[in-house]
DNA sequence: TGTGTAATTTTGGTCAACCAATTAAACGGG
DNA sequence: CCCGTTTAATTGGTTGACCAAAATTACACA
């Protein structure tokens, strides 16, 4: 395991193809060959210039416009958004440096995106919404003897809390990071909270949700996590996980 | 520009074809025909049975692996994740109903992630980090006059806050949602915070950092930012921006 | 029967060519 | 000279073919 995150350590450090582009396209920026606002040269002239493949270079445009940096338009050429130069040069070094995060830091966001979630949902929650994570509370409680399904009914409880946030960018950034979670939990298998107390943590945080008291389903939601933040902070603080990017 | 958005939530209705590519996938999941664990058909067989030509199915596989869903190795095939099959079709369901966001959630949840970031900051700051926020200071200062360089110097500002709480996963975050923010932000033109109200909140964020005092810096960053919430809660509320995914 | 090696097949990644949408240039008429 | 129409060029998106790595199968020998 420590010679596994050597070795995509080694690899963080050989950048990809797309990232070769990236930097380039940095530097057409720095040189003043390419200003905010303008369109970039052609697909097949960048693939020309730059020495590498059509099929790189848009992976690096398809890169930077998750980023924001630039705009494909289909059939019509891709714009340079029209930041000043030291904010792209700064989101570009940004994007170049993109890391490989370690599990703590993954709990840790989660954490704060959770607690504000539920602290939302509080204001914000539907009946359906209320619905839907007593049901999710139901089959936890259902089937509090079964390990695999207990974690899917918890995780299912979870979304619901995102769900109820009615946040749509919360939503989706709860959905990239929780996969991982969930996938590394299972593995190390070292999270044996008695269901009892999942149970008890559920129903309260329901209740503060029924009640729309932001304040204190976040702190019952801070306590519920603090098991896996514990667990990622002693056990778990060096693993790696992936580069949260798409290359 | 109401007709705009009108478009785009016509196409949002329109599924693209990876997304009906993720949800014949789901198919196969719910059927029990490609379990947990499995390793997928082959992209050509994929392609073959769906209908679909490769560079969708790659895309929709793309997608899935950004979301932890599947991991892809080259030459190898691509293996579904190990999570249960409730929470799999969850997930599967959560990434086909990504919506586009309105800019309120935008700025809602960079105020969640800066807030947090700006008490970390004051946790984990090291000397290089407080130099990084007062360089930016003192060139927000120094610019302060020029309506492009001080905003250029204000995000700056905030990306050494972001790089301050050693957090990559927030970073990462950050990044995804600032440049749209920048963008609308400059757009819009609307914004006219008096550069001496923002020069003395920088240097009392950097004072809080500095004696590491988490909840004053995460309170005043807070304030900060009231005016961009303000912003985005009576004029821009229901503006649309885009999808946050790569399709 | 088990093991090691070689051959074959399967796999995802990449490429050049092609398609269709968009933009730019050319041309003709007023 | 300007404007509208037609033609040509440019553009990103898609396709089928090819490449090389990985996995599987077949085969030979102890």
């Amino acid at each position: 395991m420590m010679e596994d995150n050597f070795i995509r350590l080694m690899k963080a450090q050989q950048k990809s193809p797309a990232d070769e582009v990236i930097n380039k396209i940095k530097e057409l920026i720095e040189s003043g060959e390419l200003k905010p606002g303008d369109r970039l040269p052609a697909e097949r002239k960048l693939a020309s210039d730059f020495g590498f493949g059509r099929t790189h270079i848009r992976e690096a445009l398809q890169k930077l416009e998750f980023y924001g940096i630039v705009k494909t338009l289909p059939q019509s050429g891709t714009i340079l958004n029209g930041l000043d130069i030291n904010s792209l040069n700064g989101l570009l070094s940004d994007v170049l440096n993109l890391q490989s995060y370690d599990f703590y830091s993954l709990v840790e966001t989660r954490c704060i995106l959770e607690m504000n979630a539920i602290r939302l949902c509080a204001e914000r929650r539907t009946e359906e919404d209320i619905e839907a994570m007593e049901k999710s509370h139901q089959n936890f409680i259902k089937f509090h003897n079964d390990e695999i399904l207990r974690v899917s009914y918890d995780f299912a409880f979870h979304r619901n809390i995102a769900e109820g946030s009615h946040n749509p960018v919360i939503k989706s950034m709860l959905m990239t990071i929780i996969p991982d979670i969930l996938i590394i939990y299972n593995k190390e298998r070292v999270c044996n909270t008695d269901p009892f107390v999942v149970i008890k943590e559920h129903a309260e945080m329901i209740n503060a949700v029924k009640m729309q008291n932001g304040e204190l389903a976040s702190s019952l939601l801070y306590q519920h996590v603090q098991g896996v933040m514990t667990l990622a902070r002693t056990k778990l603080e060096n693993l790696k996980v992936k580069s949260l990017s798409m290359a």
